[in-house]
DNA sequence: CTTATTAATCGTATATTTGCGATGAACTAA
DNA sequence: TTAGTTCATCGCAAATATACGATTAATAAG
């Protein structure tokens, strides 16, 4: 992809912000958080019976949510035990606050 | 892509959650609402004096967020404004509201 | 050791996103 | 009518995302 000849720079937090929804804009995985977050953890091999996808394709959403921060794997062999990085779900919760809190304008007279 | 045989089925809550996230999910786009939400409306030409974006670049952004729902147009010739969308913009906050206030289990014991 | 289980990773195919310049449509101003 | 302004859309190229099956790595069980 062709991009702008002088990089764009953006701010942390937008930047934070963008990764963190980007990691909540597949419906796979908004139902592996809600699972994680709800009644109890889980391990991989649960969420291939929820889910009805495969076991791959599983691992890589898995791996998406690592690396956005929002879960953490602990390895317990012959599983790996996956529940929400608590640290960075509040820190996520509240960028969401902020964005979602900013007064708006809500009259367009301008 | 290939797809599921069975296609997934997702409840509406999570099909909405994902694609506003989606919408969210590029910091070009947080900017845009960020500047549309703070201070006061804007045209798309003031956007393209603001984001050192090529101008169909950005009106490709403020395609998405419009069809996201997040904002909307007025054409005012030979202007567009472009505002938030109020109802959308609140009802995306509790969607976001309600995914993050979903209790955590704060120890993996399981 | 051999086999079974679990889950990550690889390779591949396809779809979507992102960005740009060029063009077009709608309107204004002269 | 003729320019000029504003913004959407088109067409292209490149990057990313999504999904799958096959394979690999690690471990446990026999």
């Amino acid at each position: 992809m062709q991009r702008s000849l002088s990089t764009i720079e953006y701010s942390g937090e937008e930047a934070s912000l963008a990764m963190v929804a980007k990691a909540l804009s597949h419906p796979v995985r908004l139902k592996i958080l809600k699972l994680l977050a709800g009644e109890t953890c889980c391990f991989t091999g649960e969420l291939t019976e929820i889910i009805p996808m495969a076991q791959s394709t599983i691992s890589q959403h898995l791996k998406a949510l690592l690396e956005a921060g929002l879960i953490q794997g602990e390895i317990n062999p012959p599983k790996v035990k996956y529940c929400i990085n608590q640290a960075n779900w509040k820190q996520a919760r509240s960028l969401f606050g902020e964005f979602f809190g900013q007064e708006t304008i809500s009259d367009c007279k301008c």
